[in-house]
Order: C-alpha cells, then structure tokens, then sequence
DNA sequence: TCAGCCATGTAATGGGTTACATGATTGA
DNA sequence: TCAATCATGTAACCCATTACATGGCTGA
C-alpha cells in the first residue's frame, strides 16, 4: 500500500479552542484568585464530583493559560511558608471559558463499571456479585455526601451548583435501585 | 530548586496490565473471530454505549495485543473485497480479560454534561436551557433504542447484557426526570 | 453515476497518568 | 516525634483523537 505524503492543514482557528479540563480551572477561578494548590483542593470539594485533572496536569496548564492570556500570575513571597503563585481569570479568559462550556458534548460518556458488568459472564463467578455490592455500597456514600452538601446550599443564589446537586443525586439514586434490583436477579438465578 | 535524576524503577510486573479499551476489544472477541472492521461494527451496536475507542486506536491496538500473545492474527485473501485480518483471541488473552475486568474501577466518572451545568452560571442567557434541552432529548431518543434492544434479549441467556441494559435504562429515566425538573425550575426564576 | 460499504492503515499532536523529588512548618 | 500540610514541579510514558490516504465493488 501506498500513501503520498499527508498536506499539513494547520486548521485555521477563529478562537483557540480549550478543553474541559480547562474549563474547570477556568471555571474555578471565577471565584478568585487562587493557587495550583489552592485549586486542588478547591476541586476536590466541588467539580471533583465529575472532573479530575491530575496534580502535575494542572500545575503544566497553568502557565500554558497564561501565555495565551487566559490568566495572569502573581509571584508571592512568603516567610514561613514556600512562594506560591497565584492566578487570577482575565477577561479572554472569560470568554473562552463561556465558549468552551457552550460546545456540545460528545454523545457518548465512558463508563468503566457499565463494561465490566456487560463482560460479566468473563469474570470469575462471586466477582460480579462483588462489584455490584461495591457499587451500591459506594453510591450510597456519595448520596449521603451530596445531601450534605445540599444543606450548605441555597438554591436561589446557586442556581446551577444545585441543579447539577439534583442531577447527581437522581443519578446516584437510581444507580442504588438499579444494584438492589440486580442483586435480586443474581440471587434468583 | 533542585532534582536529582529520578531512578528508574520498571515495576515489576506480575502480569501485564491490561486497559479497559483492551478489555472492550478482547471482550468482544471472546464471541468469535473478527477483523478489526467487524470490531467497529460491533462495538457500535453494544459497548459502544459506554466505549468508543477511535478507529485508528483500534487498528494499531491489534498487533501489539497479538505480539503480546493475547491474540492470534490470521490473513484471509479475497478476491472481491480487499484482504483482511481476523483476530481470534487466545487463553492468555482470556485470563488477561479476567483479571482487567475484575480490578476495581476508578472513583470518579467524568461527566461533561455535569461539568458544563455546573458552571452554567458563565454560559450566555439560553444556553443553559438549551444544554438540558438537548440533553432531555438526546436520552428520550436513547431510551427508546434501548428499548428496541430490551425486546431481542432473552434475560435467562444473556443476563450480564441485561443487567447492563437496566442500568442504563435506569440511568436514562433518571437523566430525564430531572431534566423536566431542571427546566420548571429554570422557569419558576 | 455516485454514494456508501469493505478493509486497512499513517502522521502528528494532544491529553492525561504515575512515579519521583524537595523541604520547611505545624499540630497531635 | 511523626504525620500532615504547604507549595511546586520534572520525567517518562501511554492513551486517544483528528485528519489524511487508498481503491475496488455494489446497489439505488
């Protein structure tokens, strides 16, 4: 077989696309200025329910944002404590953050659990049984970590952060009925 | 600051790891010999819902997955149609499956629907709706091919597909359910 | 005649993970 | 005294995506 040699089309970008890592860095500095450390943590408690970047990716993309003028850094000296850096959005940064949450979504979301249990039959017998009672197990404790947080939040002022409060909670409970439900099945047969 | 050289310490390996792209593919081939062409088909019509490895993932992933003994290549000539390879996959393979499927899952599940609301706030005015619009839509339609699906599936025979088939028809009426939700909040404001 | 299927890839880049590394400070 | 917190990274992969490329056959 043979192939001529591929013509390098540099796609003409009208804006600079981000990715929705970026989004959530972005995304989180809307709420002030704030460290790679301080966004960690920041993260954990919050977008981490549904996006995690890992530690050494953030702090590679923070200065790459601000080279392309999404955000500015600040050099702080401490005394007792290491020199940190802190970042703050700026206004490109906004906008490529509103364009970069108004993209579609693919239409598909990979979900490790969904094809491990279709490939059950694989598995040794007990290990499906296992891996459902995890499952529930786990969501379970997620449910009772969202209704925490639900307490916390007044639904007026954080409109969005509670309707996808909602979204996780509906899902979580249904991924718990679905389990019970599937235990039965497995116990009858 | 200052690093010294890091050591290199290849982990010694038990048995070689296996991704769950890996595991989809292998899965697959466990209901019979396929060229990487027939994988594509197939996936799209089952994992596919849950996994979608690109094409060109695919057709490189092959050789290495025969290299490592976990597949076994053979050529077939034809004459209307170009030659193709069909895979077949190998006890080694199978055991490799096995242990994959069986190791626990991730925590966290992205989710870029979530990720999107949750910073709904710094979308334009519409887009939000928008989003849950489409988003109510795209699992109305995807409920009714699982459905389709639910109708050729004989519980008894193939129950691991099954369970998997509840729990994304589980998922989906709890995506819808609060899309409809979602929205008479977002009107009531 | 023309779209679409069959069949297999290459090239280039980008996204993301794991493991390693440092070292002072603070509270139990 | 010992673990945890604060704070920032490097090195090396590997996984995954997008775009490009080929070319005969088949049915509407």
């Amino acid at each position: 077989m043979r192939y001529d040699s591929p013509i390098r089309t540099k796609p003409a970008q009208t804006t600079e696309q981000i990715t929705l890592t970026e989004c959530a860095v972005l995304g989180v500095l809307t709420q002030g200025e704030h460290s790679g450390y301080d966004l960690l943590k920041r993260i954990e408690g919050g977008v981490g329910f549904f996006w995690t970047p890992a530690k050494s990716q953030l702090y590679a993309l923070l200065p790459k944002l601000v080279e392309r003028g999404l955000l500015k850094a600040r050099r702080v000296e401490q005394q007792k404590r290491p020199d940190k850096t802190l970042y703050r959005i700026t206004p490109a940064g906004r906008r490529a953050l509103r364009e970069g949450l108004e993209q579609p979504s693919p239409a598909v979301d990979r979900n490790a659990f969904e094809l491990r249990l279709f490939f059950g039959e694989h598995m040794r017998p007990g290990a499906v049984r296992k891996l459902i009672e995890a499952r529930r197990d786990s969501q379970a404790a997620h449910l009772a970590v969202l209704e925490e947080i639900e307490r916390d939040l007044d639904p007026t002022e954080q409109l969005y952060e509670y309707l996808t409060l909602l979204a996780g909670k509906e899902n979580t409970q249904a991924a718990i009925r679905w389990a019970e439900q599937a235990l039965e099945l497995l116990d009858r047969k």
